[in-house]
RNA sequence: GCCAAGGUGGCAGAGUCCGGCCGAACGCAGCGGCCUGCAGAGCCGCCCACCGCCGGUUCAAAUCCGGCCCUUGGCUCCA
């Protein structure tokens, strides 16, 4: 089979076929910079990185791009707050970088560009310009409005009808438009200070802050861009005018992307993107991770306490477009998960080391399990990104090998080695990485943790166990396991994420 | 109110597009056995699901059709 993606628009899953059989363009609408990331986001992050590696197994140049929203009256918020920066500049660069920082934690594939708004003012501009011209767009008070009924598909995204769509939002903004639905492409003046008050944390003190406001010179006055105008300009900018996949978050499909689509195919004619892939949310209990809510867990945090392997096996453990609970024992299930493959690959790696492995020894029930466990992997990915279904094919590769060792005797060298390398090479698939770097203080530890092990073999052999279970207990107490096999003691250090 | 997604074992979560290999995957929890000084890890096996409810189509339905109930998300801060 080949790869099937679930396309929003058509609201089926389609066979995929980019516009140029070799290249894939890739857009991530990305984030507002005025918050720490929290798992939400790395959620998605998480998910979009596994279709751009499953992409490129699959023999696609993959075109990533992804965008950072620098321009919001939440930044403004945040300017003078703790030591977060004096201007919006500023503070937007401190989130960025710890964003990109989360993401290099994550073990995520960098895109190609990073593209900031604030960095395609002129581009926006532009843009608007076009909409004008054709018809799309009307200026009011120097703001400039895209006239929602001049586009006649639009809706077709979240599927509503136009008179459907209620509207909210500032009556005196309101008052401008046409139509109550028809959203800003250009926003006159700074940021309203009532919406910044509104974002601003209780209880800090801004000191001497300095917001510049945000604006920019336009044909219309001093402005600054609407919210969904800067998707469009940026992605026509690095990608061009149509993207083979378009992905963001569940909650972005109305009305931030049904109006980019407004937007953009008014403007060029042509069709904004061929698949829109949406990501579902965490549930927390009864709501979504949000924000705004207050209930995440900051990527930081995560990354701190469970490590990346454990999480990346956590993000994936339900399909991108299924909602999933995040509780601690939705999250420690995936740790022991992950734990179960890491030992599998570390007992094979070990067996693959041991004088018992033998070229002349063929396990068919081995080689067999690992082979279908590929094509398992393989359909699964090709179908909609299933990643849950992926672990289980791995899994089944963990299975096999315990099997094999635990029979004792000889090992299949051959079998072992496919093993490792397929548990490696379909790992990978999922950002997973087996047998840790091993740094120099972690050797180190190693050696420290043989001694004190050989001390407890004494201990044993002398048959002083309670001295003998201290020290295990003593060492777990630091980490580290310890399992008593036929061979002697082995142990697992903490992994070093 | 309108739009979208979903309701599968104790938990979590695939399978639903393309009906039969689903007598329902993988994992966790639980139970039995093996291994072990003990524990853990591991192995082998088992338990737990009339797949939200009602009706229909069919030789055959978790899967298709209709109705109903419930949950989540969106309806201009949102990944």
């Amino acid at each position: 089979m080949t790869l099937h993606v679930t396309n929003t628009l058509t609201g089926e899953k389609e066979p995929f076929e980019p516009q140029d059989p070799e290249n894939v363009l890739l857009y991530y609408c990305g984030l507002t910079v005025s918050d720490p990331p929290h798992l939400g986001h790395a959620r998605s992050w998480v998910h979009v990185d596994v279709m751009h590696r499953w992409l490129e197994y699959l023999g696609y140049d993959v075109r990533h791009v992804e965008n950072f929203t620098d321009i919001n009256e939440k930044i403004v918020a945040r300017v003078g707050e703790d030591d977060l920066g004096e201007d919006e500049e500023a503070v937007a660069k401190t989130y960025i970088e710890h964003t990109l920082s989360d993401m290099r934690a994550l073990n995520l594939l960098r895109a190609e560009v990073y593209p900031r708004v604030s960095e395609h003012v002129p581009e926006v501009i532009d843009l608007v310009e076009t909409l004008i011209e054709n018809g799309y767009a009307y200026e009011s008070n120097g703001s400039v409005y895209f006239d929602v009924t001049s586009f006649e598909e639009y809706g077709k995204l979240s599927n509503q009808e136009l008179e459907e769509i209620e509207t909210q939002g500032d009556p005196d903004e309101r008052s401008e438009k046409r139509n109550p639905a028809d959203f800003a492409l250009w926003k006159a003046g700074g940021v309203d200070e009532d919406a910044v008050a509104e974002h601003r944390h209780e209880g800090v003190d801004h000191g001497c802050a300095t917001p510049t406001g945000q604006t920019w010179e336009s044909p219309w006055g001093q402005g600054r861009p609407g919210w969904h105008i800067e998707c469009s300009a940026m992605s026509m900018t690095h990608l061009g005018e149509t993207l083979d996949i378009h992905v963001g978050g569940r909650d972005l499909v109305f009305p931030h992307h049904e109006n980019e689509i407004a937007q953009s195919e008014a403007a060029t004619d042509q069709r904004f993107a061929n698949y829109w892939l949406h990501c579902e949310l965490f549930q927390m209990g009864e709501e979504k991770m949000s924000s705004s809510l207050g209930n995440f867990v900051t990527v930081d945090d995560a990354v701190d306490q469970w490590g990346t392997n454990v999480l990346r096996t956590f993000l994936t453990a339900g399909s991108y477009n299924s909602q999933q609970l995040y509780s601690d024992e939705t999250i420690t299930e995936a740790e022991e998960r992950w734990d179960r493959l890491e030992r599998a690959y570390e007992a094979a790696v070990e067996a693959l080391d041991s004088p018992d492995a033998r070229t002349k020894v063929d396990d068919e029930a081995l080689r067999d399990a690992v082979d279908d466990a590929r094509t398992l992997f393989i359909e699964a990915m090709n179908d909609d990104f299933n990643t849950r279904e992926a672990q289980s094919a791995l899994l089944s590769i963990a299975t096999a090998i315990n099997s094999h060792v635990d029979a004792r005797g000889e090992y299949d060298y051959r079998g072992l080695r496919q093993a490792v390398g397929t548990l490696e090479e379909l790992g990978a698939v999922l950002g997973l990485s087996f047998g840790g770097e091993t740094t120099g203080t972690a050797e180190l530890a190693g050696d420290v943790v043989d001694l004190v092990l050989d001390v407890r073999e004494q201990e044993r052999d002398a048959g002083n166990y309670e001295r003998a279970d201290e020290l295990r207990d003593e060492l777990e107490g630091l980490g580290i396991e310890v399992q008593d096999t036929d061979d002697g003691a082995t142990y697992r250090l903490p992994s070093a994420e």
